[in-house]
RNA sequence: GCGCGAUUAGCUCAGGGGGAGAGCACUACCUUGACACGGUAGGGGUCGUUGGUUCAAAUCCAACAUCGCGCACCA
């Protein structure tokens, strides 16, 4: 659609997979298994004898020459990470295996509801930019979530014709050679514009697929498609004879570049520095001595096209001039114009006169029909004056400028000059300044159609996230203006108008015709296009074949309105509401999509918005090229948040990048233990690896927090908060399965009796884990997937199930997460003594703990239990723990919550050192006893506060006290 | 002029009425059998200012300041 200029940098080898795909050849096909092939090892897949129900290929249709069943792939991970590697042969499986589509190449579940999102239609000029590489992202996390779960999802793909862009593009390359568009002439141009889209109209497409969005590519629409233009044809001829298009005569926003017309919202006002300038006209019969009266004007040339000044009808200065009906002598021109009242006037602003040119200001505009005042146009289409300038014929709006105050100056007509700032209107295609000027358009009249939209919102049927923007939303269509909607282009759908020189006639049609109907003579076609956004606005109903292809009725009633709609909040009203518009009018009252997600807007490192004027784009291209493309996606959806605006900033991306590195070892590591076949391997725990086995606290609690994690991502509560749900899955992935959990798994491998069950846990999780983070890095988890001895009869992890949040509930397990975390402290405290007095890794400690708390014989008994676990991750030697041991000599201490550890460490230890140490927090924990106290003796508190709080803070206080006694109590054992 | 958003560690940002958090950067140690794009242990913040509400405010409210965005413009 048209958009905000953004940076474009070109990419020549991104365009190759497109158009290769849409003649998918066979060279194509085997080049892209020969890609795939690099890394494939030779080495049976060794976990595959632990693959339970690898084999069972439930889908007869997906053979194994269109997808490449898991036994094809490498049987280990290669040492290094390679985004580049392993993405582009991946996607490529994932459209020959028709995965794009609706049923998802067989495995959508039709009975469930369908999740649909159309896309807002890039340029087909477009170049992929930050704003694209963000929402496209989003997009895609919501549509693979959905279709994990199993419903029949559908992401609706296509460009937009883009008017004035292409039209841009193409009249740059005929500059090149010399030509002009009118050299072509229209029929030939519109043929060039078509020849260009075919040669470049498809970079954008493919840059999608380089980011890995699976849109349905296969069925690709243009707004420019046969079937497109009947739906446009309909809605202008359908709205044109219900009287709400009409045509008139008016001041429109007009870029003399573009030599179109503009709606209002497709300028883009900026604040300049300019002059106020005051012109003194002169009155042609002298007043009580006055012999002028003076106007301001931030445009001096327009003076030449004045028609009459006015003042407010009440200001006292000018009563008996307006009594007199005086007139003034408009200087440089041979005009004299009267003096007219009006109350739009402010008499408060300069000298309370104002100069009248009704063709060239919207406000002067109304003047001159209230007052019918004479409209005179001093420029043409160029912006340059014309016979109506007199003299100045043939400037430029900027010469002609210079030329009338020099004149004015030197009839010494100029009286002052002062700096002003004011907002200038410029074209958003171009950033040509705009010139107000009269000419006759096409217009929507806007206020009947709003009052649906509005209600839509108001009533919840539309929902924005986040919510308050349904706020700007609400201001425009309750400020609404007419729309301008015919450009003088020639790329369009040209204003199906067709009129009769001859008798009059004159009408809309559905189909061309040649003669008039009434008379038989030749009829002559409107020359203007329609704005693009007339036909964008059809997007979400035109892109199902309405009204024209067969069977849209049925597409419509299974899967409209759509569920998402994503998108940058400067086209709310210039895409999202005339979507709402459009599709309450003709598709019988329904909204075209439910929830609008507006995404934040990227800017750059310093808070700029990226511009190409600006020079600080960043092309997302380049981003995967070094991060990848789920180091891209995920670095992105780790930065947002519902409220900020996205300053971009590259370490995150290389932190996500990292992320994938992390997963990918972790991968090699449990594929390594998997594909292990030592002795212990074998025996009777030989069954089903895929099945979670919670043997030993570490296995319970790691399915405990995978759980709590699924049960995060599915939450029905469409928040779309897409940044938190990725820093939960960073945190679960590092920070508890890689962190602690593998670590704990390494002392499990060496327990023959723990052995197998532990393999199937890092399996089972690893492979819940791959399909929760699927959605955000399809690549990686993709390519790992295939490899790990998950035991799903699925031929992808694309198109297999999202992990079954309810289900998994039964591994919540408190108690576990609470021994893990009493053992974690134990560890941490171990590793915090070691960096004390740099005790390597290697050296085994010799360790006391000491239980404590009420519980503390019960807690002793399940912590030894777990001795074989603490020692491997410890390096422990000689461990003892019972509650109520006591501090060996020349120990190191650490004194926790419930319990106390000592390490001897004779020679080493510095005794003032620790108790320094101690006393420190002996001070931190007094510190924290105190605000307890505090609150414990506040009335107020215990009269009003919850009684759960209050219970806590008690507790607190118990334990702070305690913590504080058996500080106390080491230190003075340390004396 | 009207409206919206932001202000938390050096940077980019989460969080959100009752214990200040993450990533990056920084310091020290570690080439330990998944990973140096790594590991471990650390240092670092009166949560923009001023009031108010509350037993309790970084968190809610108001005003102000600063920054950003949008809309509307008086020529």
């Amino acid at each position: 659609m048209p958009e905000s200029p953004q940076p474009a940098h070109g990419r020549d080898n991104a365009t190759d997979g497109l158009r290769a795909e849409k003649k998918p050849g066979v060279a194509r096909a085997s080049a892209a298994r020969a890609s795939a092939g690099r890394h494939v090892h030779t080495s049976k897949a060794a976990g595959a004898q632990l693959t339970a129900a690898a084999s069972a290929d439930t889908h007869s249709h997906t053979t194994a020459s269109s997808v490449p069943a898991a036994a094809d792939a490498p049987a280990a991970l290669p040492k290094t990470y390679h985004p580049r590697a392993i993405e582009s042969p991946l996607f490529t499986r994932w459209m020959q295996a028709g995965y794009f589509s609706r049923d998802a190449g067989g495995f959508a579940d039709n009975t469930l509801p369908p999740f649909t999102i159309v896309i807002p239609p890039p340029n087909v000029t477009g170049m992929l930019h930050m704003g694209h590489a963000l929402n496209n992202t989003l997009q895609d996390i919501l549509i693979r979530q959905a279709r994990m779960q199993g419903r029949p999802t559908r992401w609706i793909v296509g460009t937009d014709h883009a008017g004035i862009a292409t039209q841009n593009k193409v009249e740059q390359r005929l500059i090149e050679r010399g030509l002009t568009r009118f050299d072509l002439g229209r029929e030939a141009f519109v043929e060039a514009c078509w020849k260009w889209r075919q040669e470049f109209g498809s970079t954008i497409i493919e840059q999608l697929k380089a980011m890995g969005c699976s849109c349905d590519f296969n069925n690709e629409r243009f707004t420019l498609d046969e079937g497109y233009v009947q739906a446009v044809r309909k809605v202008f001829v359908d709205w044109y004879h219900q009287g709400l298009v009409y045509r008139g005569n008016r001041i429109i926003n007009w870029c003399p570049r573009c030599t179109t017309a503009l709606a209002d919202d497709e300028v883009v006002h900026v604040e300049e520095m300019g002059h106020l300038w005051q012109l003194r006209y002169p009155l042609v019969e002298p007043q009580d001595g006055r012999a002028y009266l003076v106007v301001a004007t931030t445009r001096p040339e327009t003076m030449l096209g004045d028609s009459a000044v006015a003042v407010h009808p009440d200001d006292p200065r000018y009563q008996p001039l307006l009594a007199a009906g005086a007139r003034l002598r408009l200087p440089l021109t041979e005009r004299t114009i009267p003096l007219i009242a009006d109350q739009y006037v402010d008499p408060h602003f300069g000298t309370g006169a104002l100069k009248v040119t009704p063709a060239h200001d919207p406000n002067d505009f109304e003047l001159g029909r209230r007052h019918e005042l004479e409209f005179i146009n001093i420029f043409d289409e160029r912006a340059v004056v014309n016979h109506n300038g007199g003299r100045f014929q043939g400037l430029s709006r900027a010469e002609a400028r210079e030329a009338v105050l020099a004149a004015l100056k030197e009839a010494d007509l100029l009286e002052t000059t002062h700096d002003h700032v004011h907002a200038v209107g410029h074209c958003y295609r171009c950033d040509t300044t705009i010139e107000p000027w009269l000419s006759e358009q096409w217009f929507v009249a806007m206020r009947e159609l709003a009052a649906p939209a509005i209600a839509a919102v108001r009533e919840g049927r539309v929902r924005f996230f986040p919510d308050r923007w349904h706020t700007v939303y609400f201001d425009w269509l309750e400020n609404i203006r007419d729309w301008c909607i015919s450009r003088q282009l020639w790329w369009g759908h040209r204003i199906p108008v067709f009129y009769c020189e001859s008798c009059g006639w004159q009408d809309a049609l559905i189909q061309d015709i040649s003669d008039c109907p009434r008379c038989g003579e030749p009829l002559r076609q409107d020359e203007d296009v329609l704005d693009t956004w007339f036909s964008s606005q059809l997007w979400p109903f035109a892109t199902y074949g309405w009204p024209a292809t067969r069977g849209f009725e049925h597409q419509l009633e299974c899967y409209y309105p759509t569920q998402a709609l994503s998108t940058a909040r400067d086209i709310i009203f210039l895409w999202v509401a005339r979507m709402v518009i459009s599709s309450l009018y003709f598709i019988d009252g329904q909204v075209p999509f439910t929830d609008v997600l507006i995404h934040p807007t990227v800017l750059d490192k310093k808070g700029n918005i990226m511009s190409k004027s600006r020079g600080n784009g960043i092309d997302p291209l380049e981003l995967i090229e070094r991060y990848g493309a789920d180091g891209m996606r995920f670095g992105l959806a780790l930065q947002v948040t519902g409220s900020q605006d996205l300053r971009f900033n590259a370490d995150t991306l290389l932190g996500a990048r990292n992320f994938a590195t992390k997963i990918w070892n972790a991968a090699r590591f449990v594929l390594q233990s998997a594909s292990d076949k030592s002795d212990a391997c074998s025996g009777p725990a030989q069954a089903t690896p895929v099945c979670p086995q919670p043997v030993t606290p570490a296995d319970r609690w790691i399915l405990s927090r995978l759980a709590r994690l699924a049960v995060f991502l599915t939450d029905e509560a469409d928040d779309y908060d897409f940044g938190t749900r990725a820093r939960a899955l960073y945190g679960f992935f590092w920070n508890e399965y890689c962190d602690w959990y593998l670590e704990y798994s390494k002392g499990q491998l060496a327990d023959t009796t723990l052995r197998y069950s532990t393999i199937a846990n890092l399996v089972y999780v690893l492979d819940k884990a791959l399909r929760l983070l699927h959605p955000y890095m399809p690549f990686i988890t993709e390519y790992i997937w295939h490899l790990l001895p998950h035991g799903d009869a699925r031929p992808h992890l694309m198109v297999a199930q999202w992990p079954d949040a309810t289900a998994l509930t039964r591994f919540i397990d408190p108690s576990a997460e609470a021994l893990i975390g009493h053992l974690n402290g134990i560890v941490a405290a171990l590793r915090s003594i070691r960096a004390r007095y740099g005790i390597g890794a290697r050296q085994e400690l010799d360790v006391v703990v000491n239980v404590c708390g009420s519980h503390a014989k019960n807690q002793a008994r399940l912590l030894i239990q777990q001795e074989q676990l603490l020692r491997h991750l410890g390096r422990i030697a000689r461990l003892c723990i019972e509650a109520g041991a006591t501090r060996p000599a020349h120990a190191a201490v650490i004194v926790g919550e419930e319990m106390e550890i000592f390490v001897p460490l004779e020679g080493l230890v510095n005794l003032d050192a620790e108790a320094a140490r101690l006393a420190k927090e002996h001070k931190r924990a007094a510190t924290e006893l105190t605000k307890r106290e505090g609150k414990l003796a506040n009335p107020g508190f215990l009269s009003k506060a919850d009684p759960i709080q209050i219970e806590k803070t008690q507790t607190e206080a118990t334990e702070l006290r305690e913590t504080l006694r058996r500080l106390q109590a080491q230190i003075e054992a340390l004396h």
